[in-house]
DNA sequence: AATAAATGAAAATAATTTTCATTTGGAGCA
DNA sequence: TGCTCCAAATGAAAATTATTTTCATTTATT
């Protein structure tokens, strides 16, 4: 099940003309689609009926209606991001829209998030000897929310946020130690320097941000992006956050389903031991 | 903008038999309409094709393609659940699923939240003079995040999350102040005990919590419910913690919104003070 | 019995798909 | 270079299919 925006963008350019003009108006005006018909399309495109049909068989589909029977799909996935928050807006209604948010964010994290560096993230991780993870302010939490999942499957974690103890820790390790770098800016200071002692030292670094060019990404052996666009009133970067989270538990969940039976009997331990916390 | 499903559950029963029967139709098989040309649908609901159309326009729709569209449009909104992670999927295959999740989760949380409750904590924490926020474990990190939001608000905010610690803060608090406790099962003794303080101290307190029968509701004068279906790789609720960020965050929100100039001060300030931490 | 609402058959309209003749852009060759 | 041939691409129109409208009939209600 692929997106049919992806797909028409992916052929693109295996296309004739005509079909290249059709394609060209739906990346365009996606959202306008939905109430023409195949005529009126076609000569918006400047083409025959036919070629809108062959279009739409193109992308593997059945013809032109189940094109915009799909079309209808993706844009409804797509269009929860129309609402801005209003000052006179009740808590549930802000919920509402965050919501909103923080699903563009996501999928727009999964467009960039490079399919390789997670995977890779994810094997040195399971395989390294100890995890350090650093964070700071705002990326602190996150850090240490993963720790505690690593904690939990067995391997040796830590999440370090003060940046003296990252100092302490980084100048520490050694090959077969996985450090991790949290900084939605990929500016932060201490957690860059922080990084590049980790390297020197010899351990793997791995970094999570949001810019392409931070000094962060140089820092790092495998570089993981989110994305979010920040408006007025995301200035915490909530959705990035979101994002974070997301990268750490599916890395989580991809050593879980690919580790030994010794991870599962870890994290049973953990269930077992915290039973009594409870009433 | 409103569901179609849920207009036709409520126009139902205004509808004469012939269109009852198309209404029934489409509710026990939403998920088949799609591909079915009008007078296919019409026969299946043995009735006549106009009567179909009709039926369309109950809904205050154009006609019968309108309505296929629509309901595309809201089933791909519903059915991103479907897909299960499996053991050989890649990290990315594993995060592309857990959004479905998240999403799904989100969808669920905003459900059952009481808006009331919502605002009425919002309007709590905004104008208390003590905010402390209790968690342990996997709720630490929520804490610890949802005390650093209120920070830069400039508001006076703590998280807590050693047990001990918990108990002494607790045991300080007093009218005018606001004890948020979170726990995932409500069933947290460490946190629950301290909640009771905090309410006997005179404190308001405010549980977060996915069970509407745990133990940490009574120790609550406001309690937020999230909701999240725990399927079986998903152990460590990794979506009701978003669903608890998410709380949070429209907390913030709405108090960015509506509080005078001196919290968006406050933000600035924030923003500055941490300026030459980054390069 | 009178009326209004509901309904479906069939006609009218509209949309989509198929067919097929024409065009277009090379590739091969003298 | 100019020519022929071929395959791919294209659109007009025909054929098919789907949708909508009309209107006579049925059904329920007063």
């Amino acid at each position: 099940m692929e997106s049919i925006v992806h797909k028409i963008r992916f052929l693109q350019d295996s296309m004739g003309p005509a079909e290249k003009r059709i394609a060209d108006y739906i990346l365009s005006h996606t959202g306008e689609i939905l109430p023409l018909s195949i005529s009126t399309l076609a000569s918006a495109c400047g083409c025959g009926d036919a070629t809108v049909v062959r279009f739409a068989r193109r992308l593997g589909l059945e013809g032109y209606q189940e094109m915009k029977l799909r079309l209808a799909a993706e844009l409804s996935a797509t269009s929860t991001l129309s609402a801005e928050i209003q000052r006179q807006d009740s808590c549930l209604e802000i919920f509402r829209k965050r919501m909103g948010e923080i699903q563009s964010s996501l999928a727009a994290t999964e467009s960039v998030l490079d399919p390789e560096a997670l995977d890779k993230a994810a094997k040195a991780i399971m395989r390294s000897e100890r995890i350090v993870i650093f964070g700071l302010g705002n990326s602190a939490a996150i850090a240490q929310d993963a720790a505690h999942k690593f904690l939990r499957l067995g391997l040796c974690a830590q999440s370090v946020c003060d940046n003296h103890m990252q100092a302490i820790v980084a100048s520490h390790l050694r090959r077969g130690s996985v450090a991790v770098g949290i900084s939605h800016s990929g500016a932060s200071r201490d957690i860059v320097e922080a990084l590049r002692l980790c390297k020197i030292c010899g351990a793997t670094t791995v970094a999570i941000t949001n810019y392409g060019e931070a000094p962060i990404v140089e820092a790092s052996d495998i570089a993981l992006f989110t994305k979010s666009d920040e408006t007025e009133h995301s200035i915490l970067a909530m959705s990035s956050r979101i994002a974070q989270l997301a990268i750490f538990d599916s890395i989580y969940t991809y050593i879980v389903l690919n580790s030994d039976k010794a991870a599962r009997q870890a994290i049973a331990n953990t269930e077992f031991a915290l039973q009594n916390k409870k009433y």
